[in-house]
DNA sequence: ATCTAAAGGTATGTCCTTGTACCATTGAAA
DNA sequence: TTTCAATGGTACAAGGACATACCTTTAGAT
């Protein structure tokens, strides 16, 4: 009777709790956890590549807001898992060990798949929704930004290098092509958050082999992408998104079906 | 020389940091600090409207996944700034108080606009960037599902909620219209990631008044928008958002110019 | 051979955050 | 009028994260 029952949730006691949107953890999880994310992300999105080192332990606290104590914890982590490797002394750090070192990926025919899927629960479909929300807007809105000069060519030197990489380093080349849309379509926040959501996408695509056939049809997707982008044509760059992870989503599904 | 140098930065030197999308801070603050930012989103959102109360301590503290003690020091804070208003005893709780009670809304020529976007500096771009592939994306995804039942009455029932409702209140029926076609799109993380986005922008909208005819144009591109979802077509729909957020954003950068 | 700079390794005290338990207040129901 | 349950208010001890300072190792430069 009373105006304060009125209530807040207008539209409540059927669906969803409409301050789901707003009120979930304000933590991931403690800064160490999500620390060693962050450093995982380097590694699974290949900006530090195999046999490579991570910037120095100081440069990477600093630029993670984190200290130095607590990243340590989390290179810790990765050493033991064998993803790192460090060592000391000037020209020392923490070096990437290769993939084919600590062979601890499973024969191909998706149990292992079916394994990290299962660790994602229902986010699945959540990560591959976020991320074509993410790419194919960014695809859209880097075209209509239309790069020229230094970021063009980035883009052409990034479409080159997946033509011309090796199989077993197509990933790496791939995610930084996308990566690089991400980044040129004006917004940091698309860029972080990709970032953010392809390193889960790779870590499921890990578990699925790479098949020439699927590569170069993925080729000539990339190629598509990147001339409507340089060409400015936002609804074609858009479209060639779209056709491009629908390829992948369906991938995916496909091996959890 | 030798292989390490080689580096990881393949593309540096020149442009931007590759690994810029990756090291950024793990913590945008302190956990009260982030706490404040959450509450305050529940209050701009309109998801508590003015004279509603908060969920109660206990509650809002164990879905942030933040200890009750930091909580209640955020709750402080936003006491002190006049914006709750706290009440003991049973059936007491932080209300939250009507915004012409803590009169600090300046003259509408733009000053406190600007004041404010100063805060936000370059992310400001970003800010609207984001918002609009999310947006843009939701709105398609969501038509891509077609809604039907519970969730197509949802939206009917926003629709109509912002025909119908006061000037003054057409800010907050607007923002749950928007939120909810971002929650039907199928992705939380699409729906959390606008909820924070949309703050700022009510922040900064809050500072713009309201007149009447952009409100039956924005109503008309809100009609057009649900008509599109409801029917199940995506590219409608997908154009239908992008027009109308181009007009708040036009609005916004127009103030700023 | 020695020095030096850049990198990882360690230790300590402080403040933040949490969990837990308990107290105080209030308005409705009995 | 009394009771009670829901809510805010307070206290304390333990663990986590941080800043800071300093030590150790190493490969190149001198």
């Amino acid at each position: 009777m009373t105006d304060s029952m009125t209530e807040a949730d207008d539209s409540d006691a059927k669906g969803t709790d409409p301050l789901a949107a707003v009120l979930w953890p304000v933590r991931s999880g403690n800064t160490f956890e999500e620390t060693v994310q962050r450093v995982l992300q380097l590694i699974r999105l290949g900006l530090v590549p195999e046999g490579e080192r991570l910037p120095p332990e100081r440069e990477l606290a600093d630029r993670l807001q984190v200290s130095r104590v607590t990243l340590r914890e989390a290179l810790k982590v990765l050493v033991d898992a064998g993803l790192l490797e460090v060592r000391r002394g000037r020209y020392g750090g923490a070096f990437v060990r290769r993939a084919a070192d600590a062979a601890d990926i499973a024969s191909g025919d998706g149990v292992e798949l079916r394994r990290r899927a299962g660790l994602l629960g229902d986010r699945l479909e959540d990560t591959l929704l976020f991320r074509e929300v993410l790419e194919v807007g960014a695809a859209e809105l880097c075209a209509a930004r239309r790069p020229v000069g230094a970021e063009a060519q980035q883009l052409r030197d990034c479409l080159a290098a997946t033509g011309a990489c090796e199989l077993a380093d197509y990933r790496r080349q791939d995610t930084r092509l996308h990566l690089a849309v991400a980044e040129l379509c004006g917004s940091p926040s698309v860029a972080a958050q990709y970032a953010a959501v392809r390193a889960t996408v790779n870590e499921l695509l890990d578990c699925i082999p790479l098949l020439p056939p699927n590569l170069e049809h993925s080729e000539r997707q990339h190629e598509e992408l990147v001339a409507a982008i340089l060409g400015g044509e936002p609804d074609r760059a858009r479209a060639a998104m779209r056709e491009h992870l629908a390829g992948t989503a369906a991938l995916l599904r496909g091996f959890l079906a």
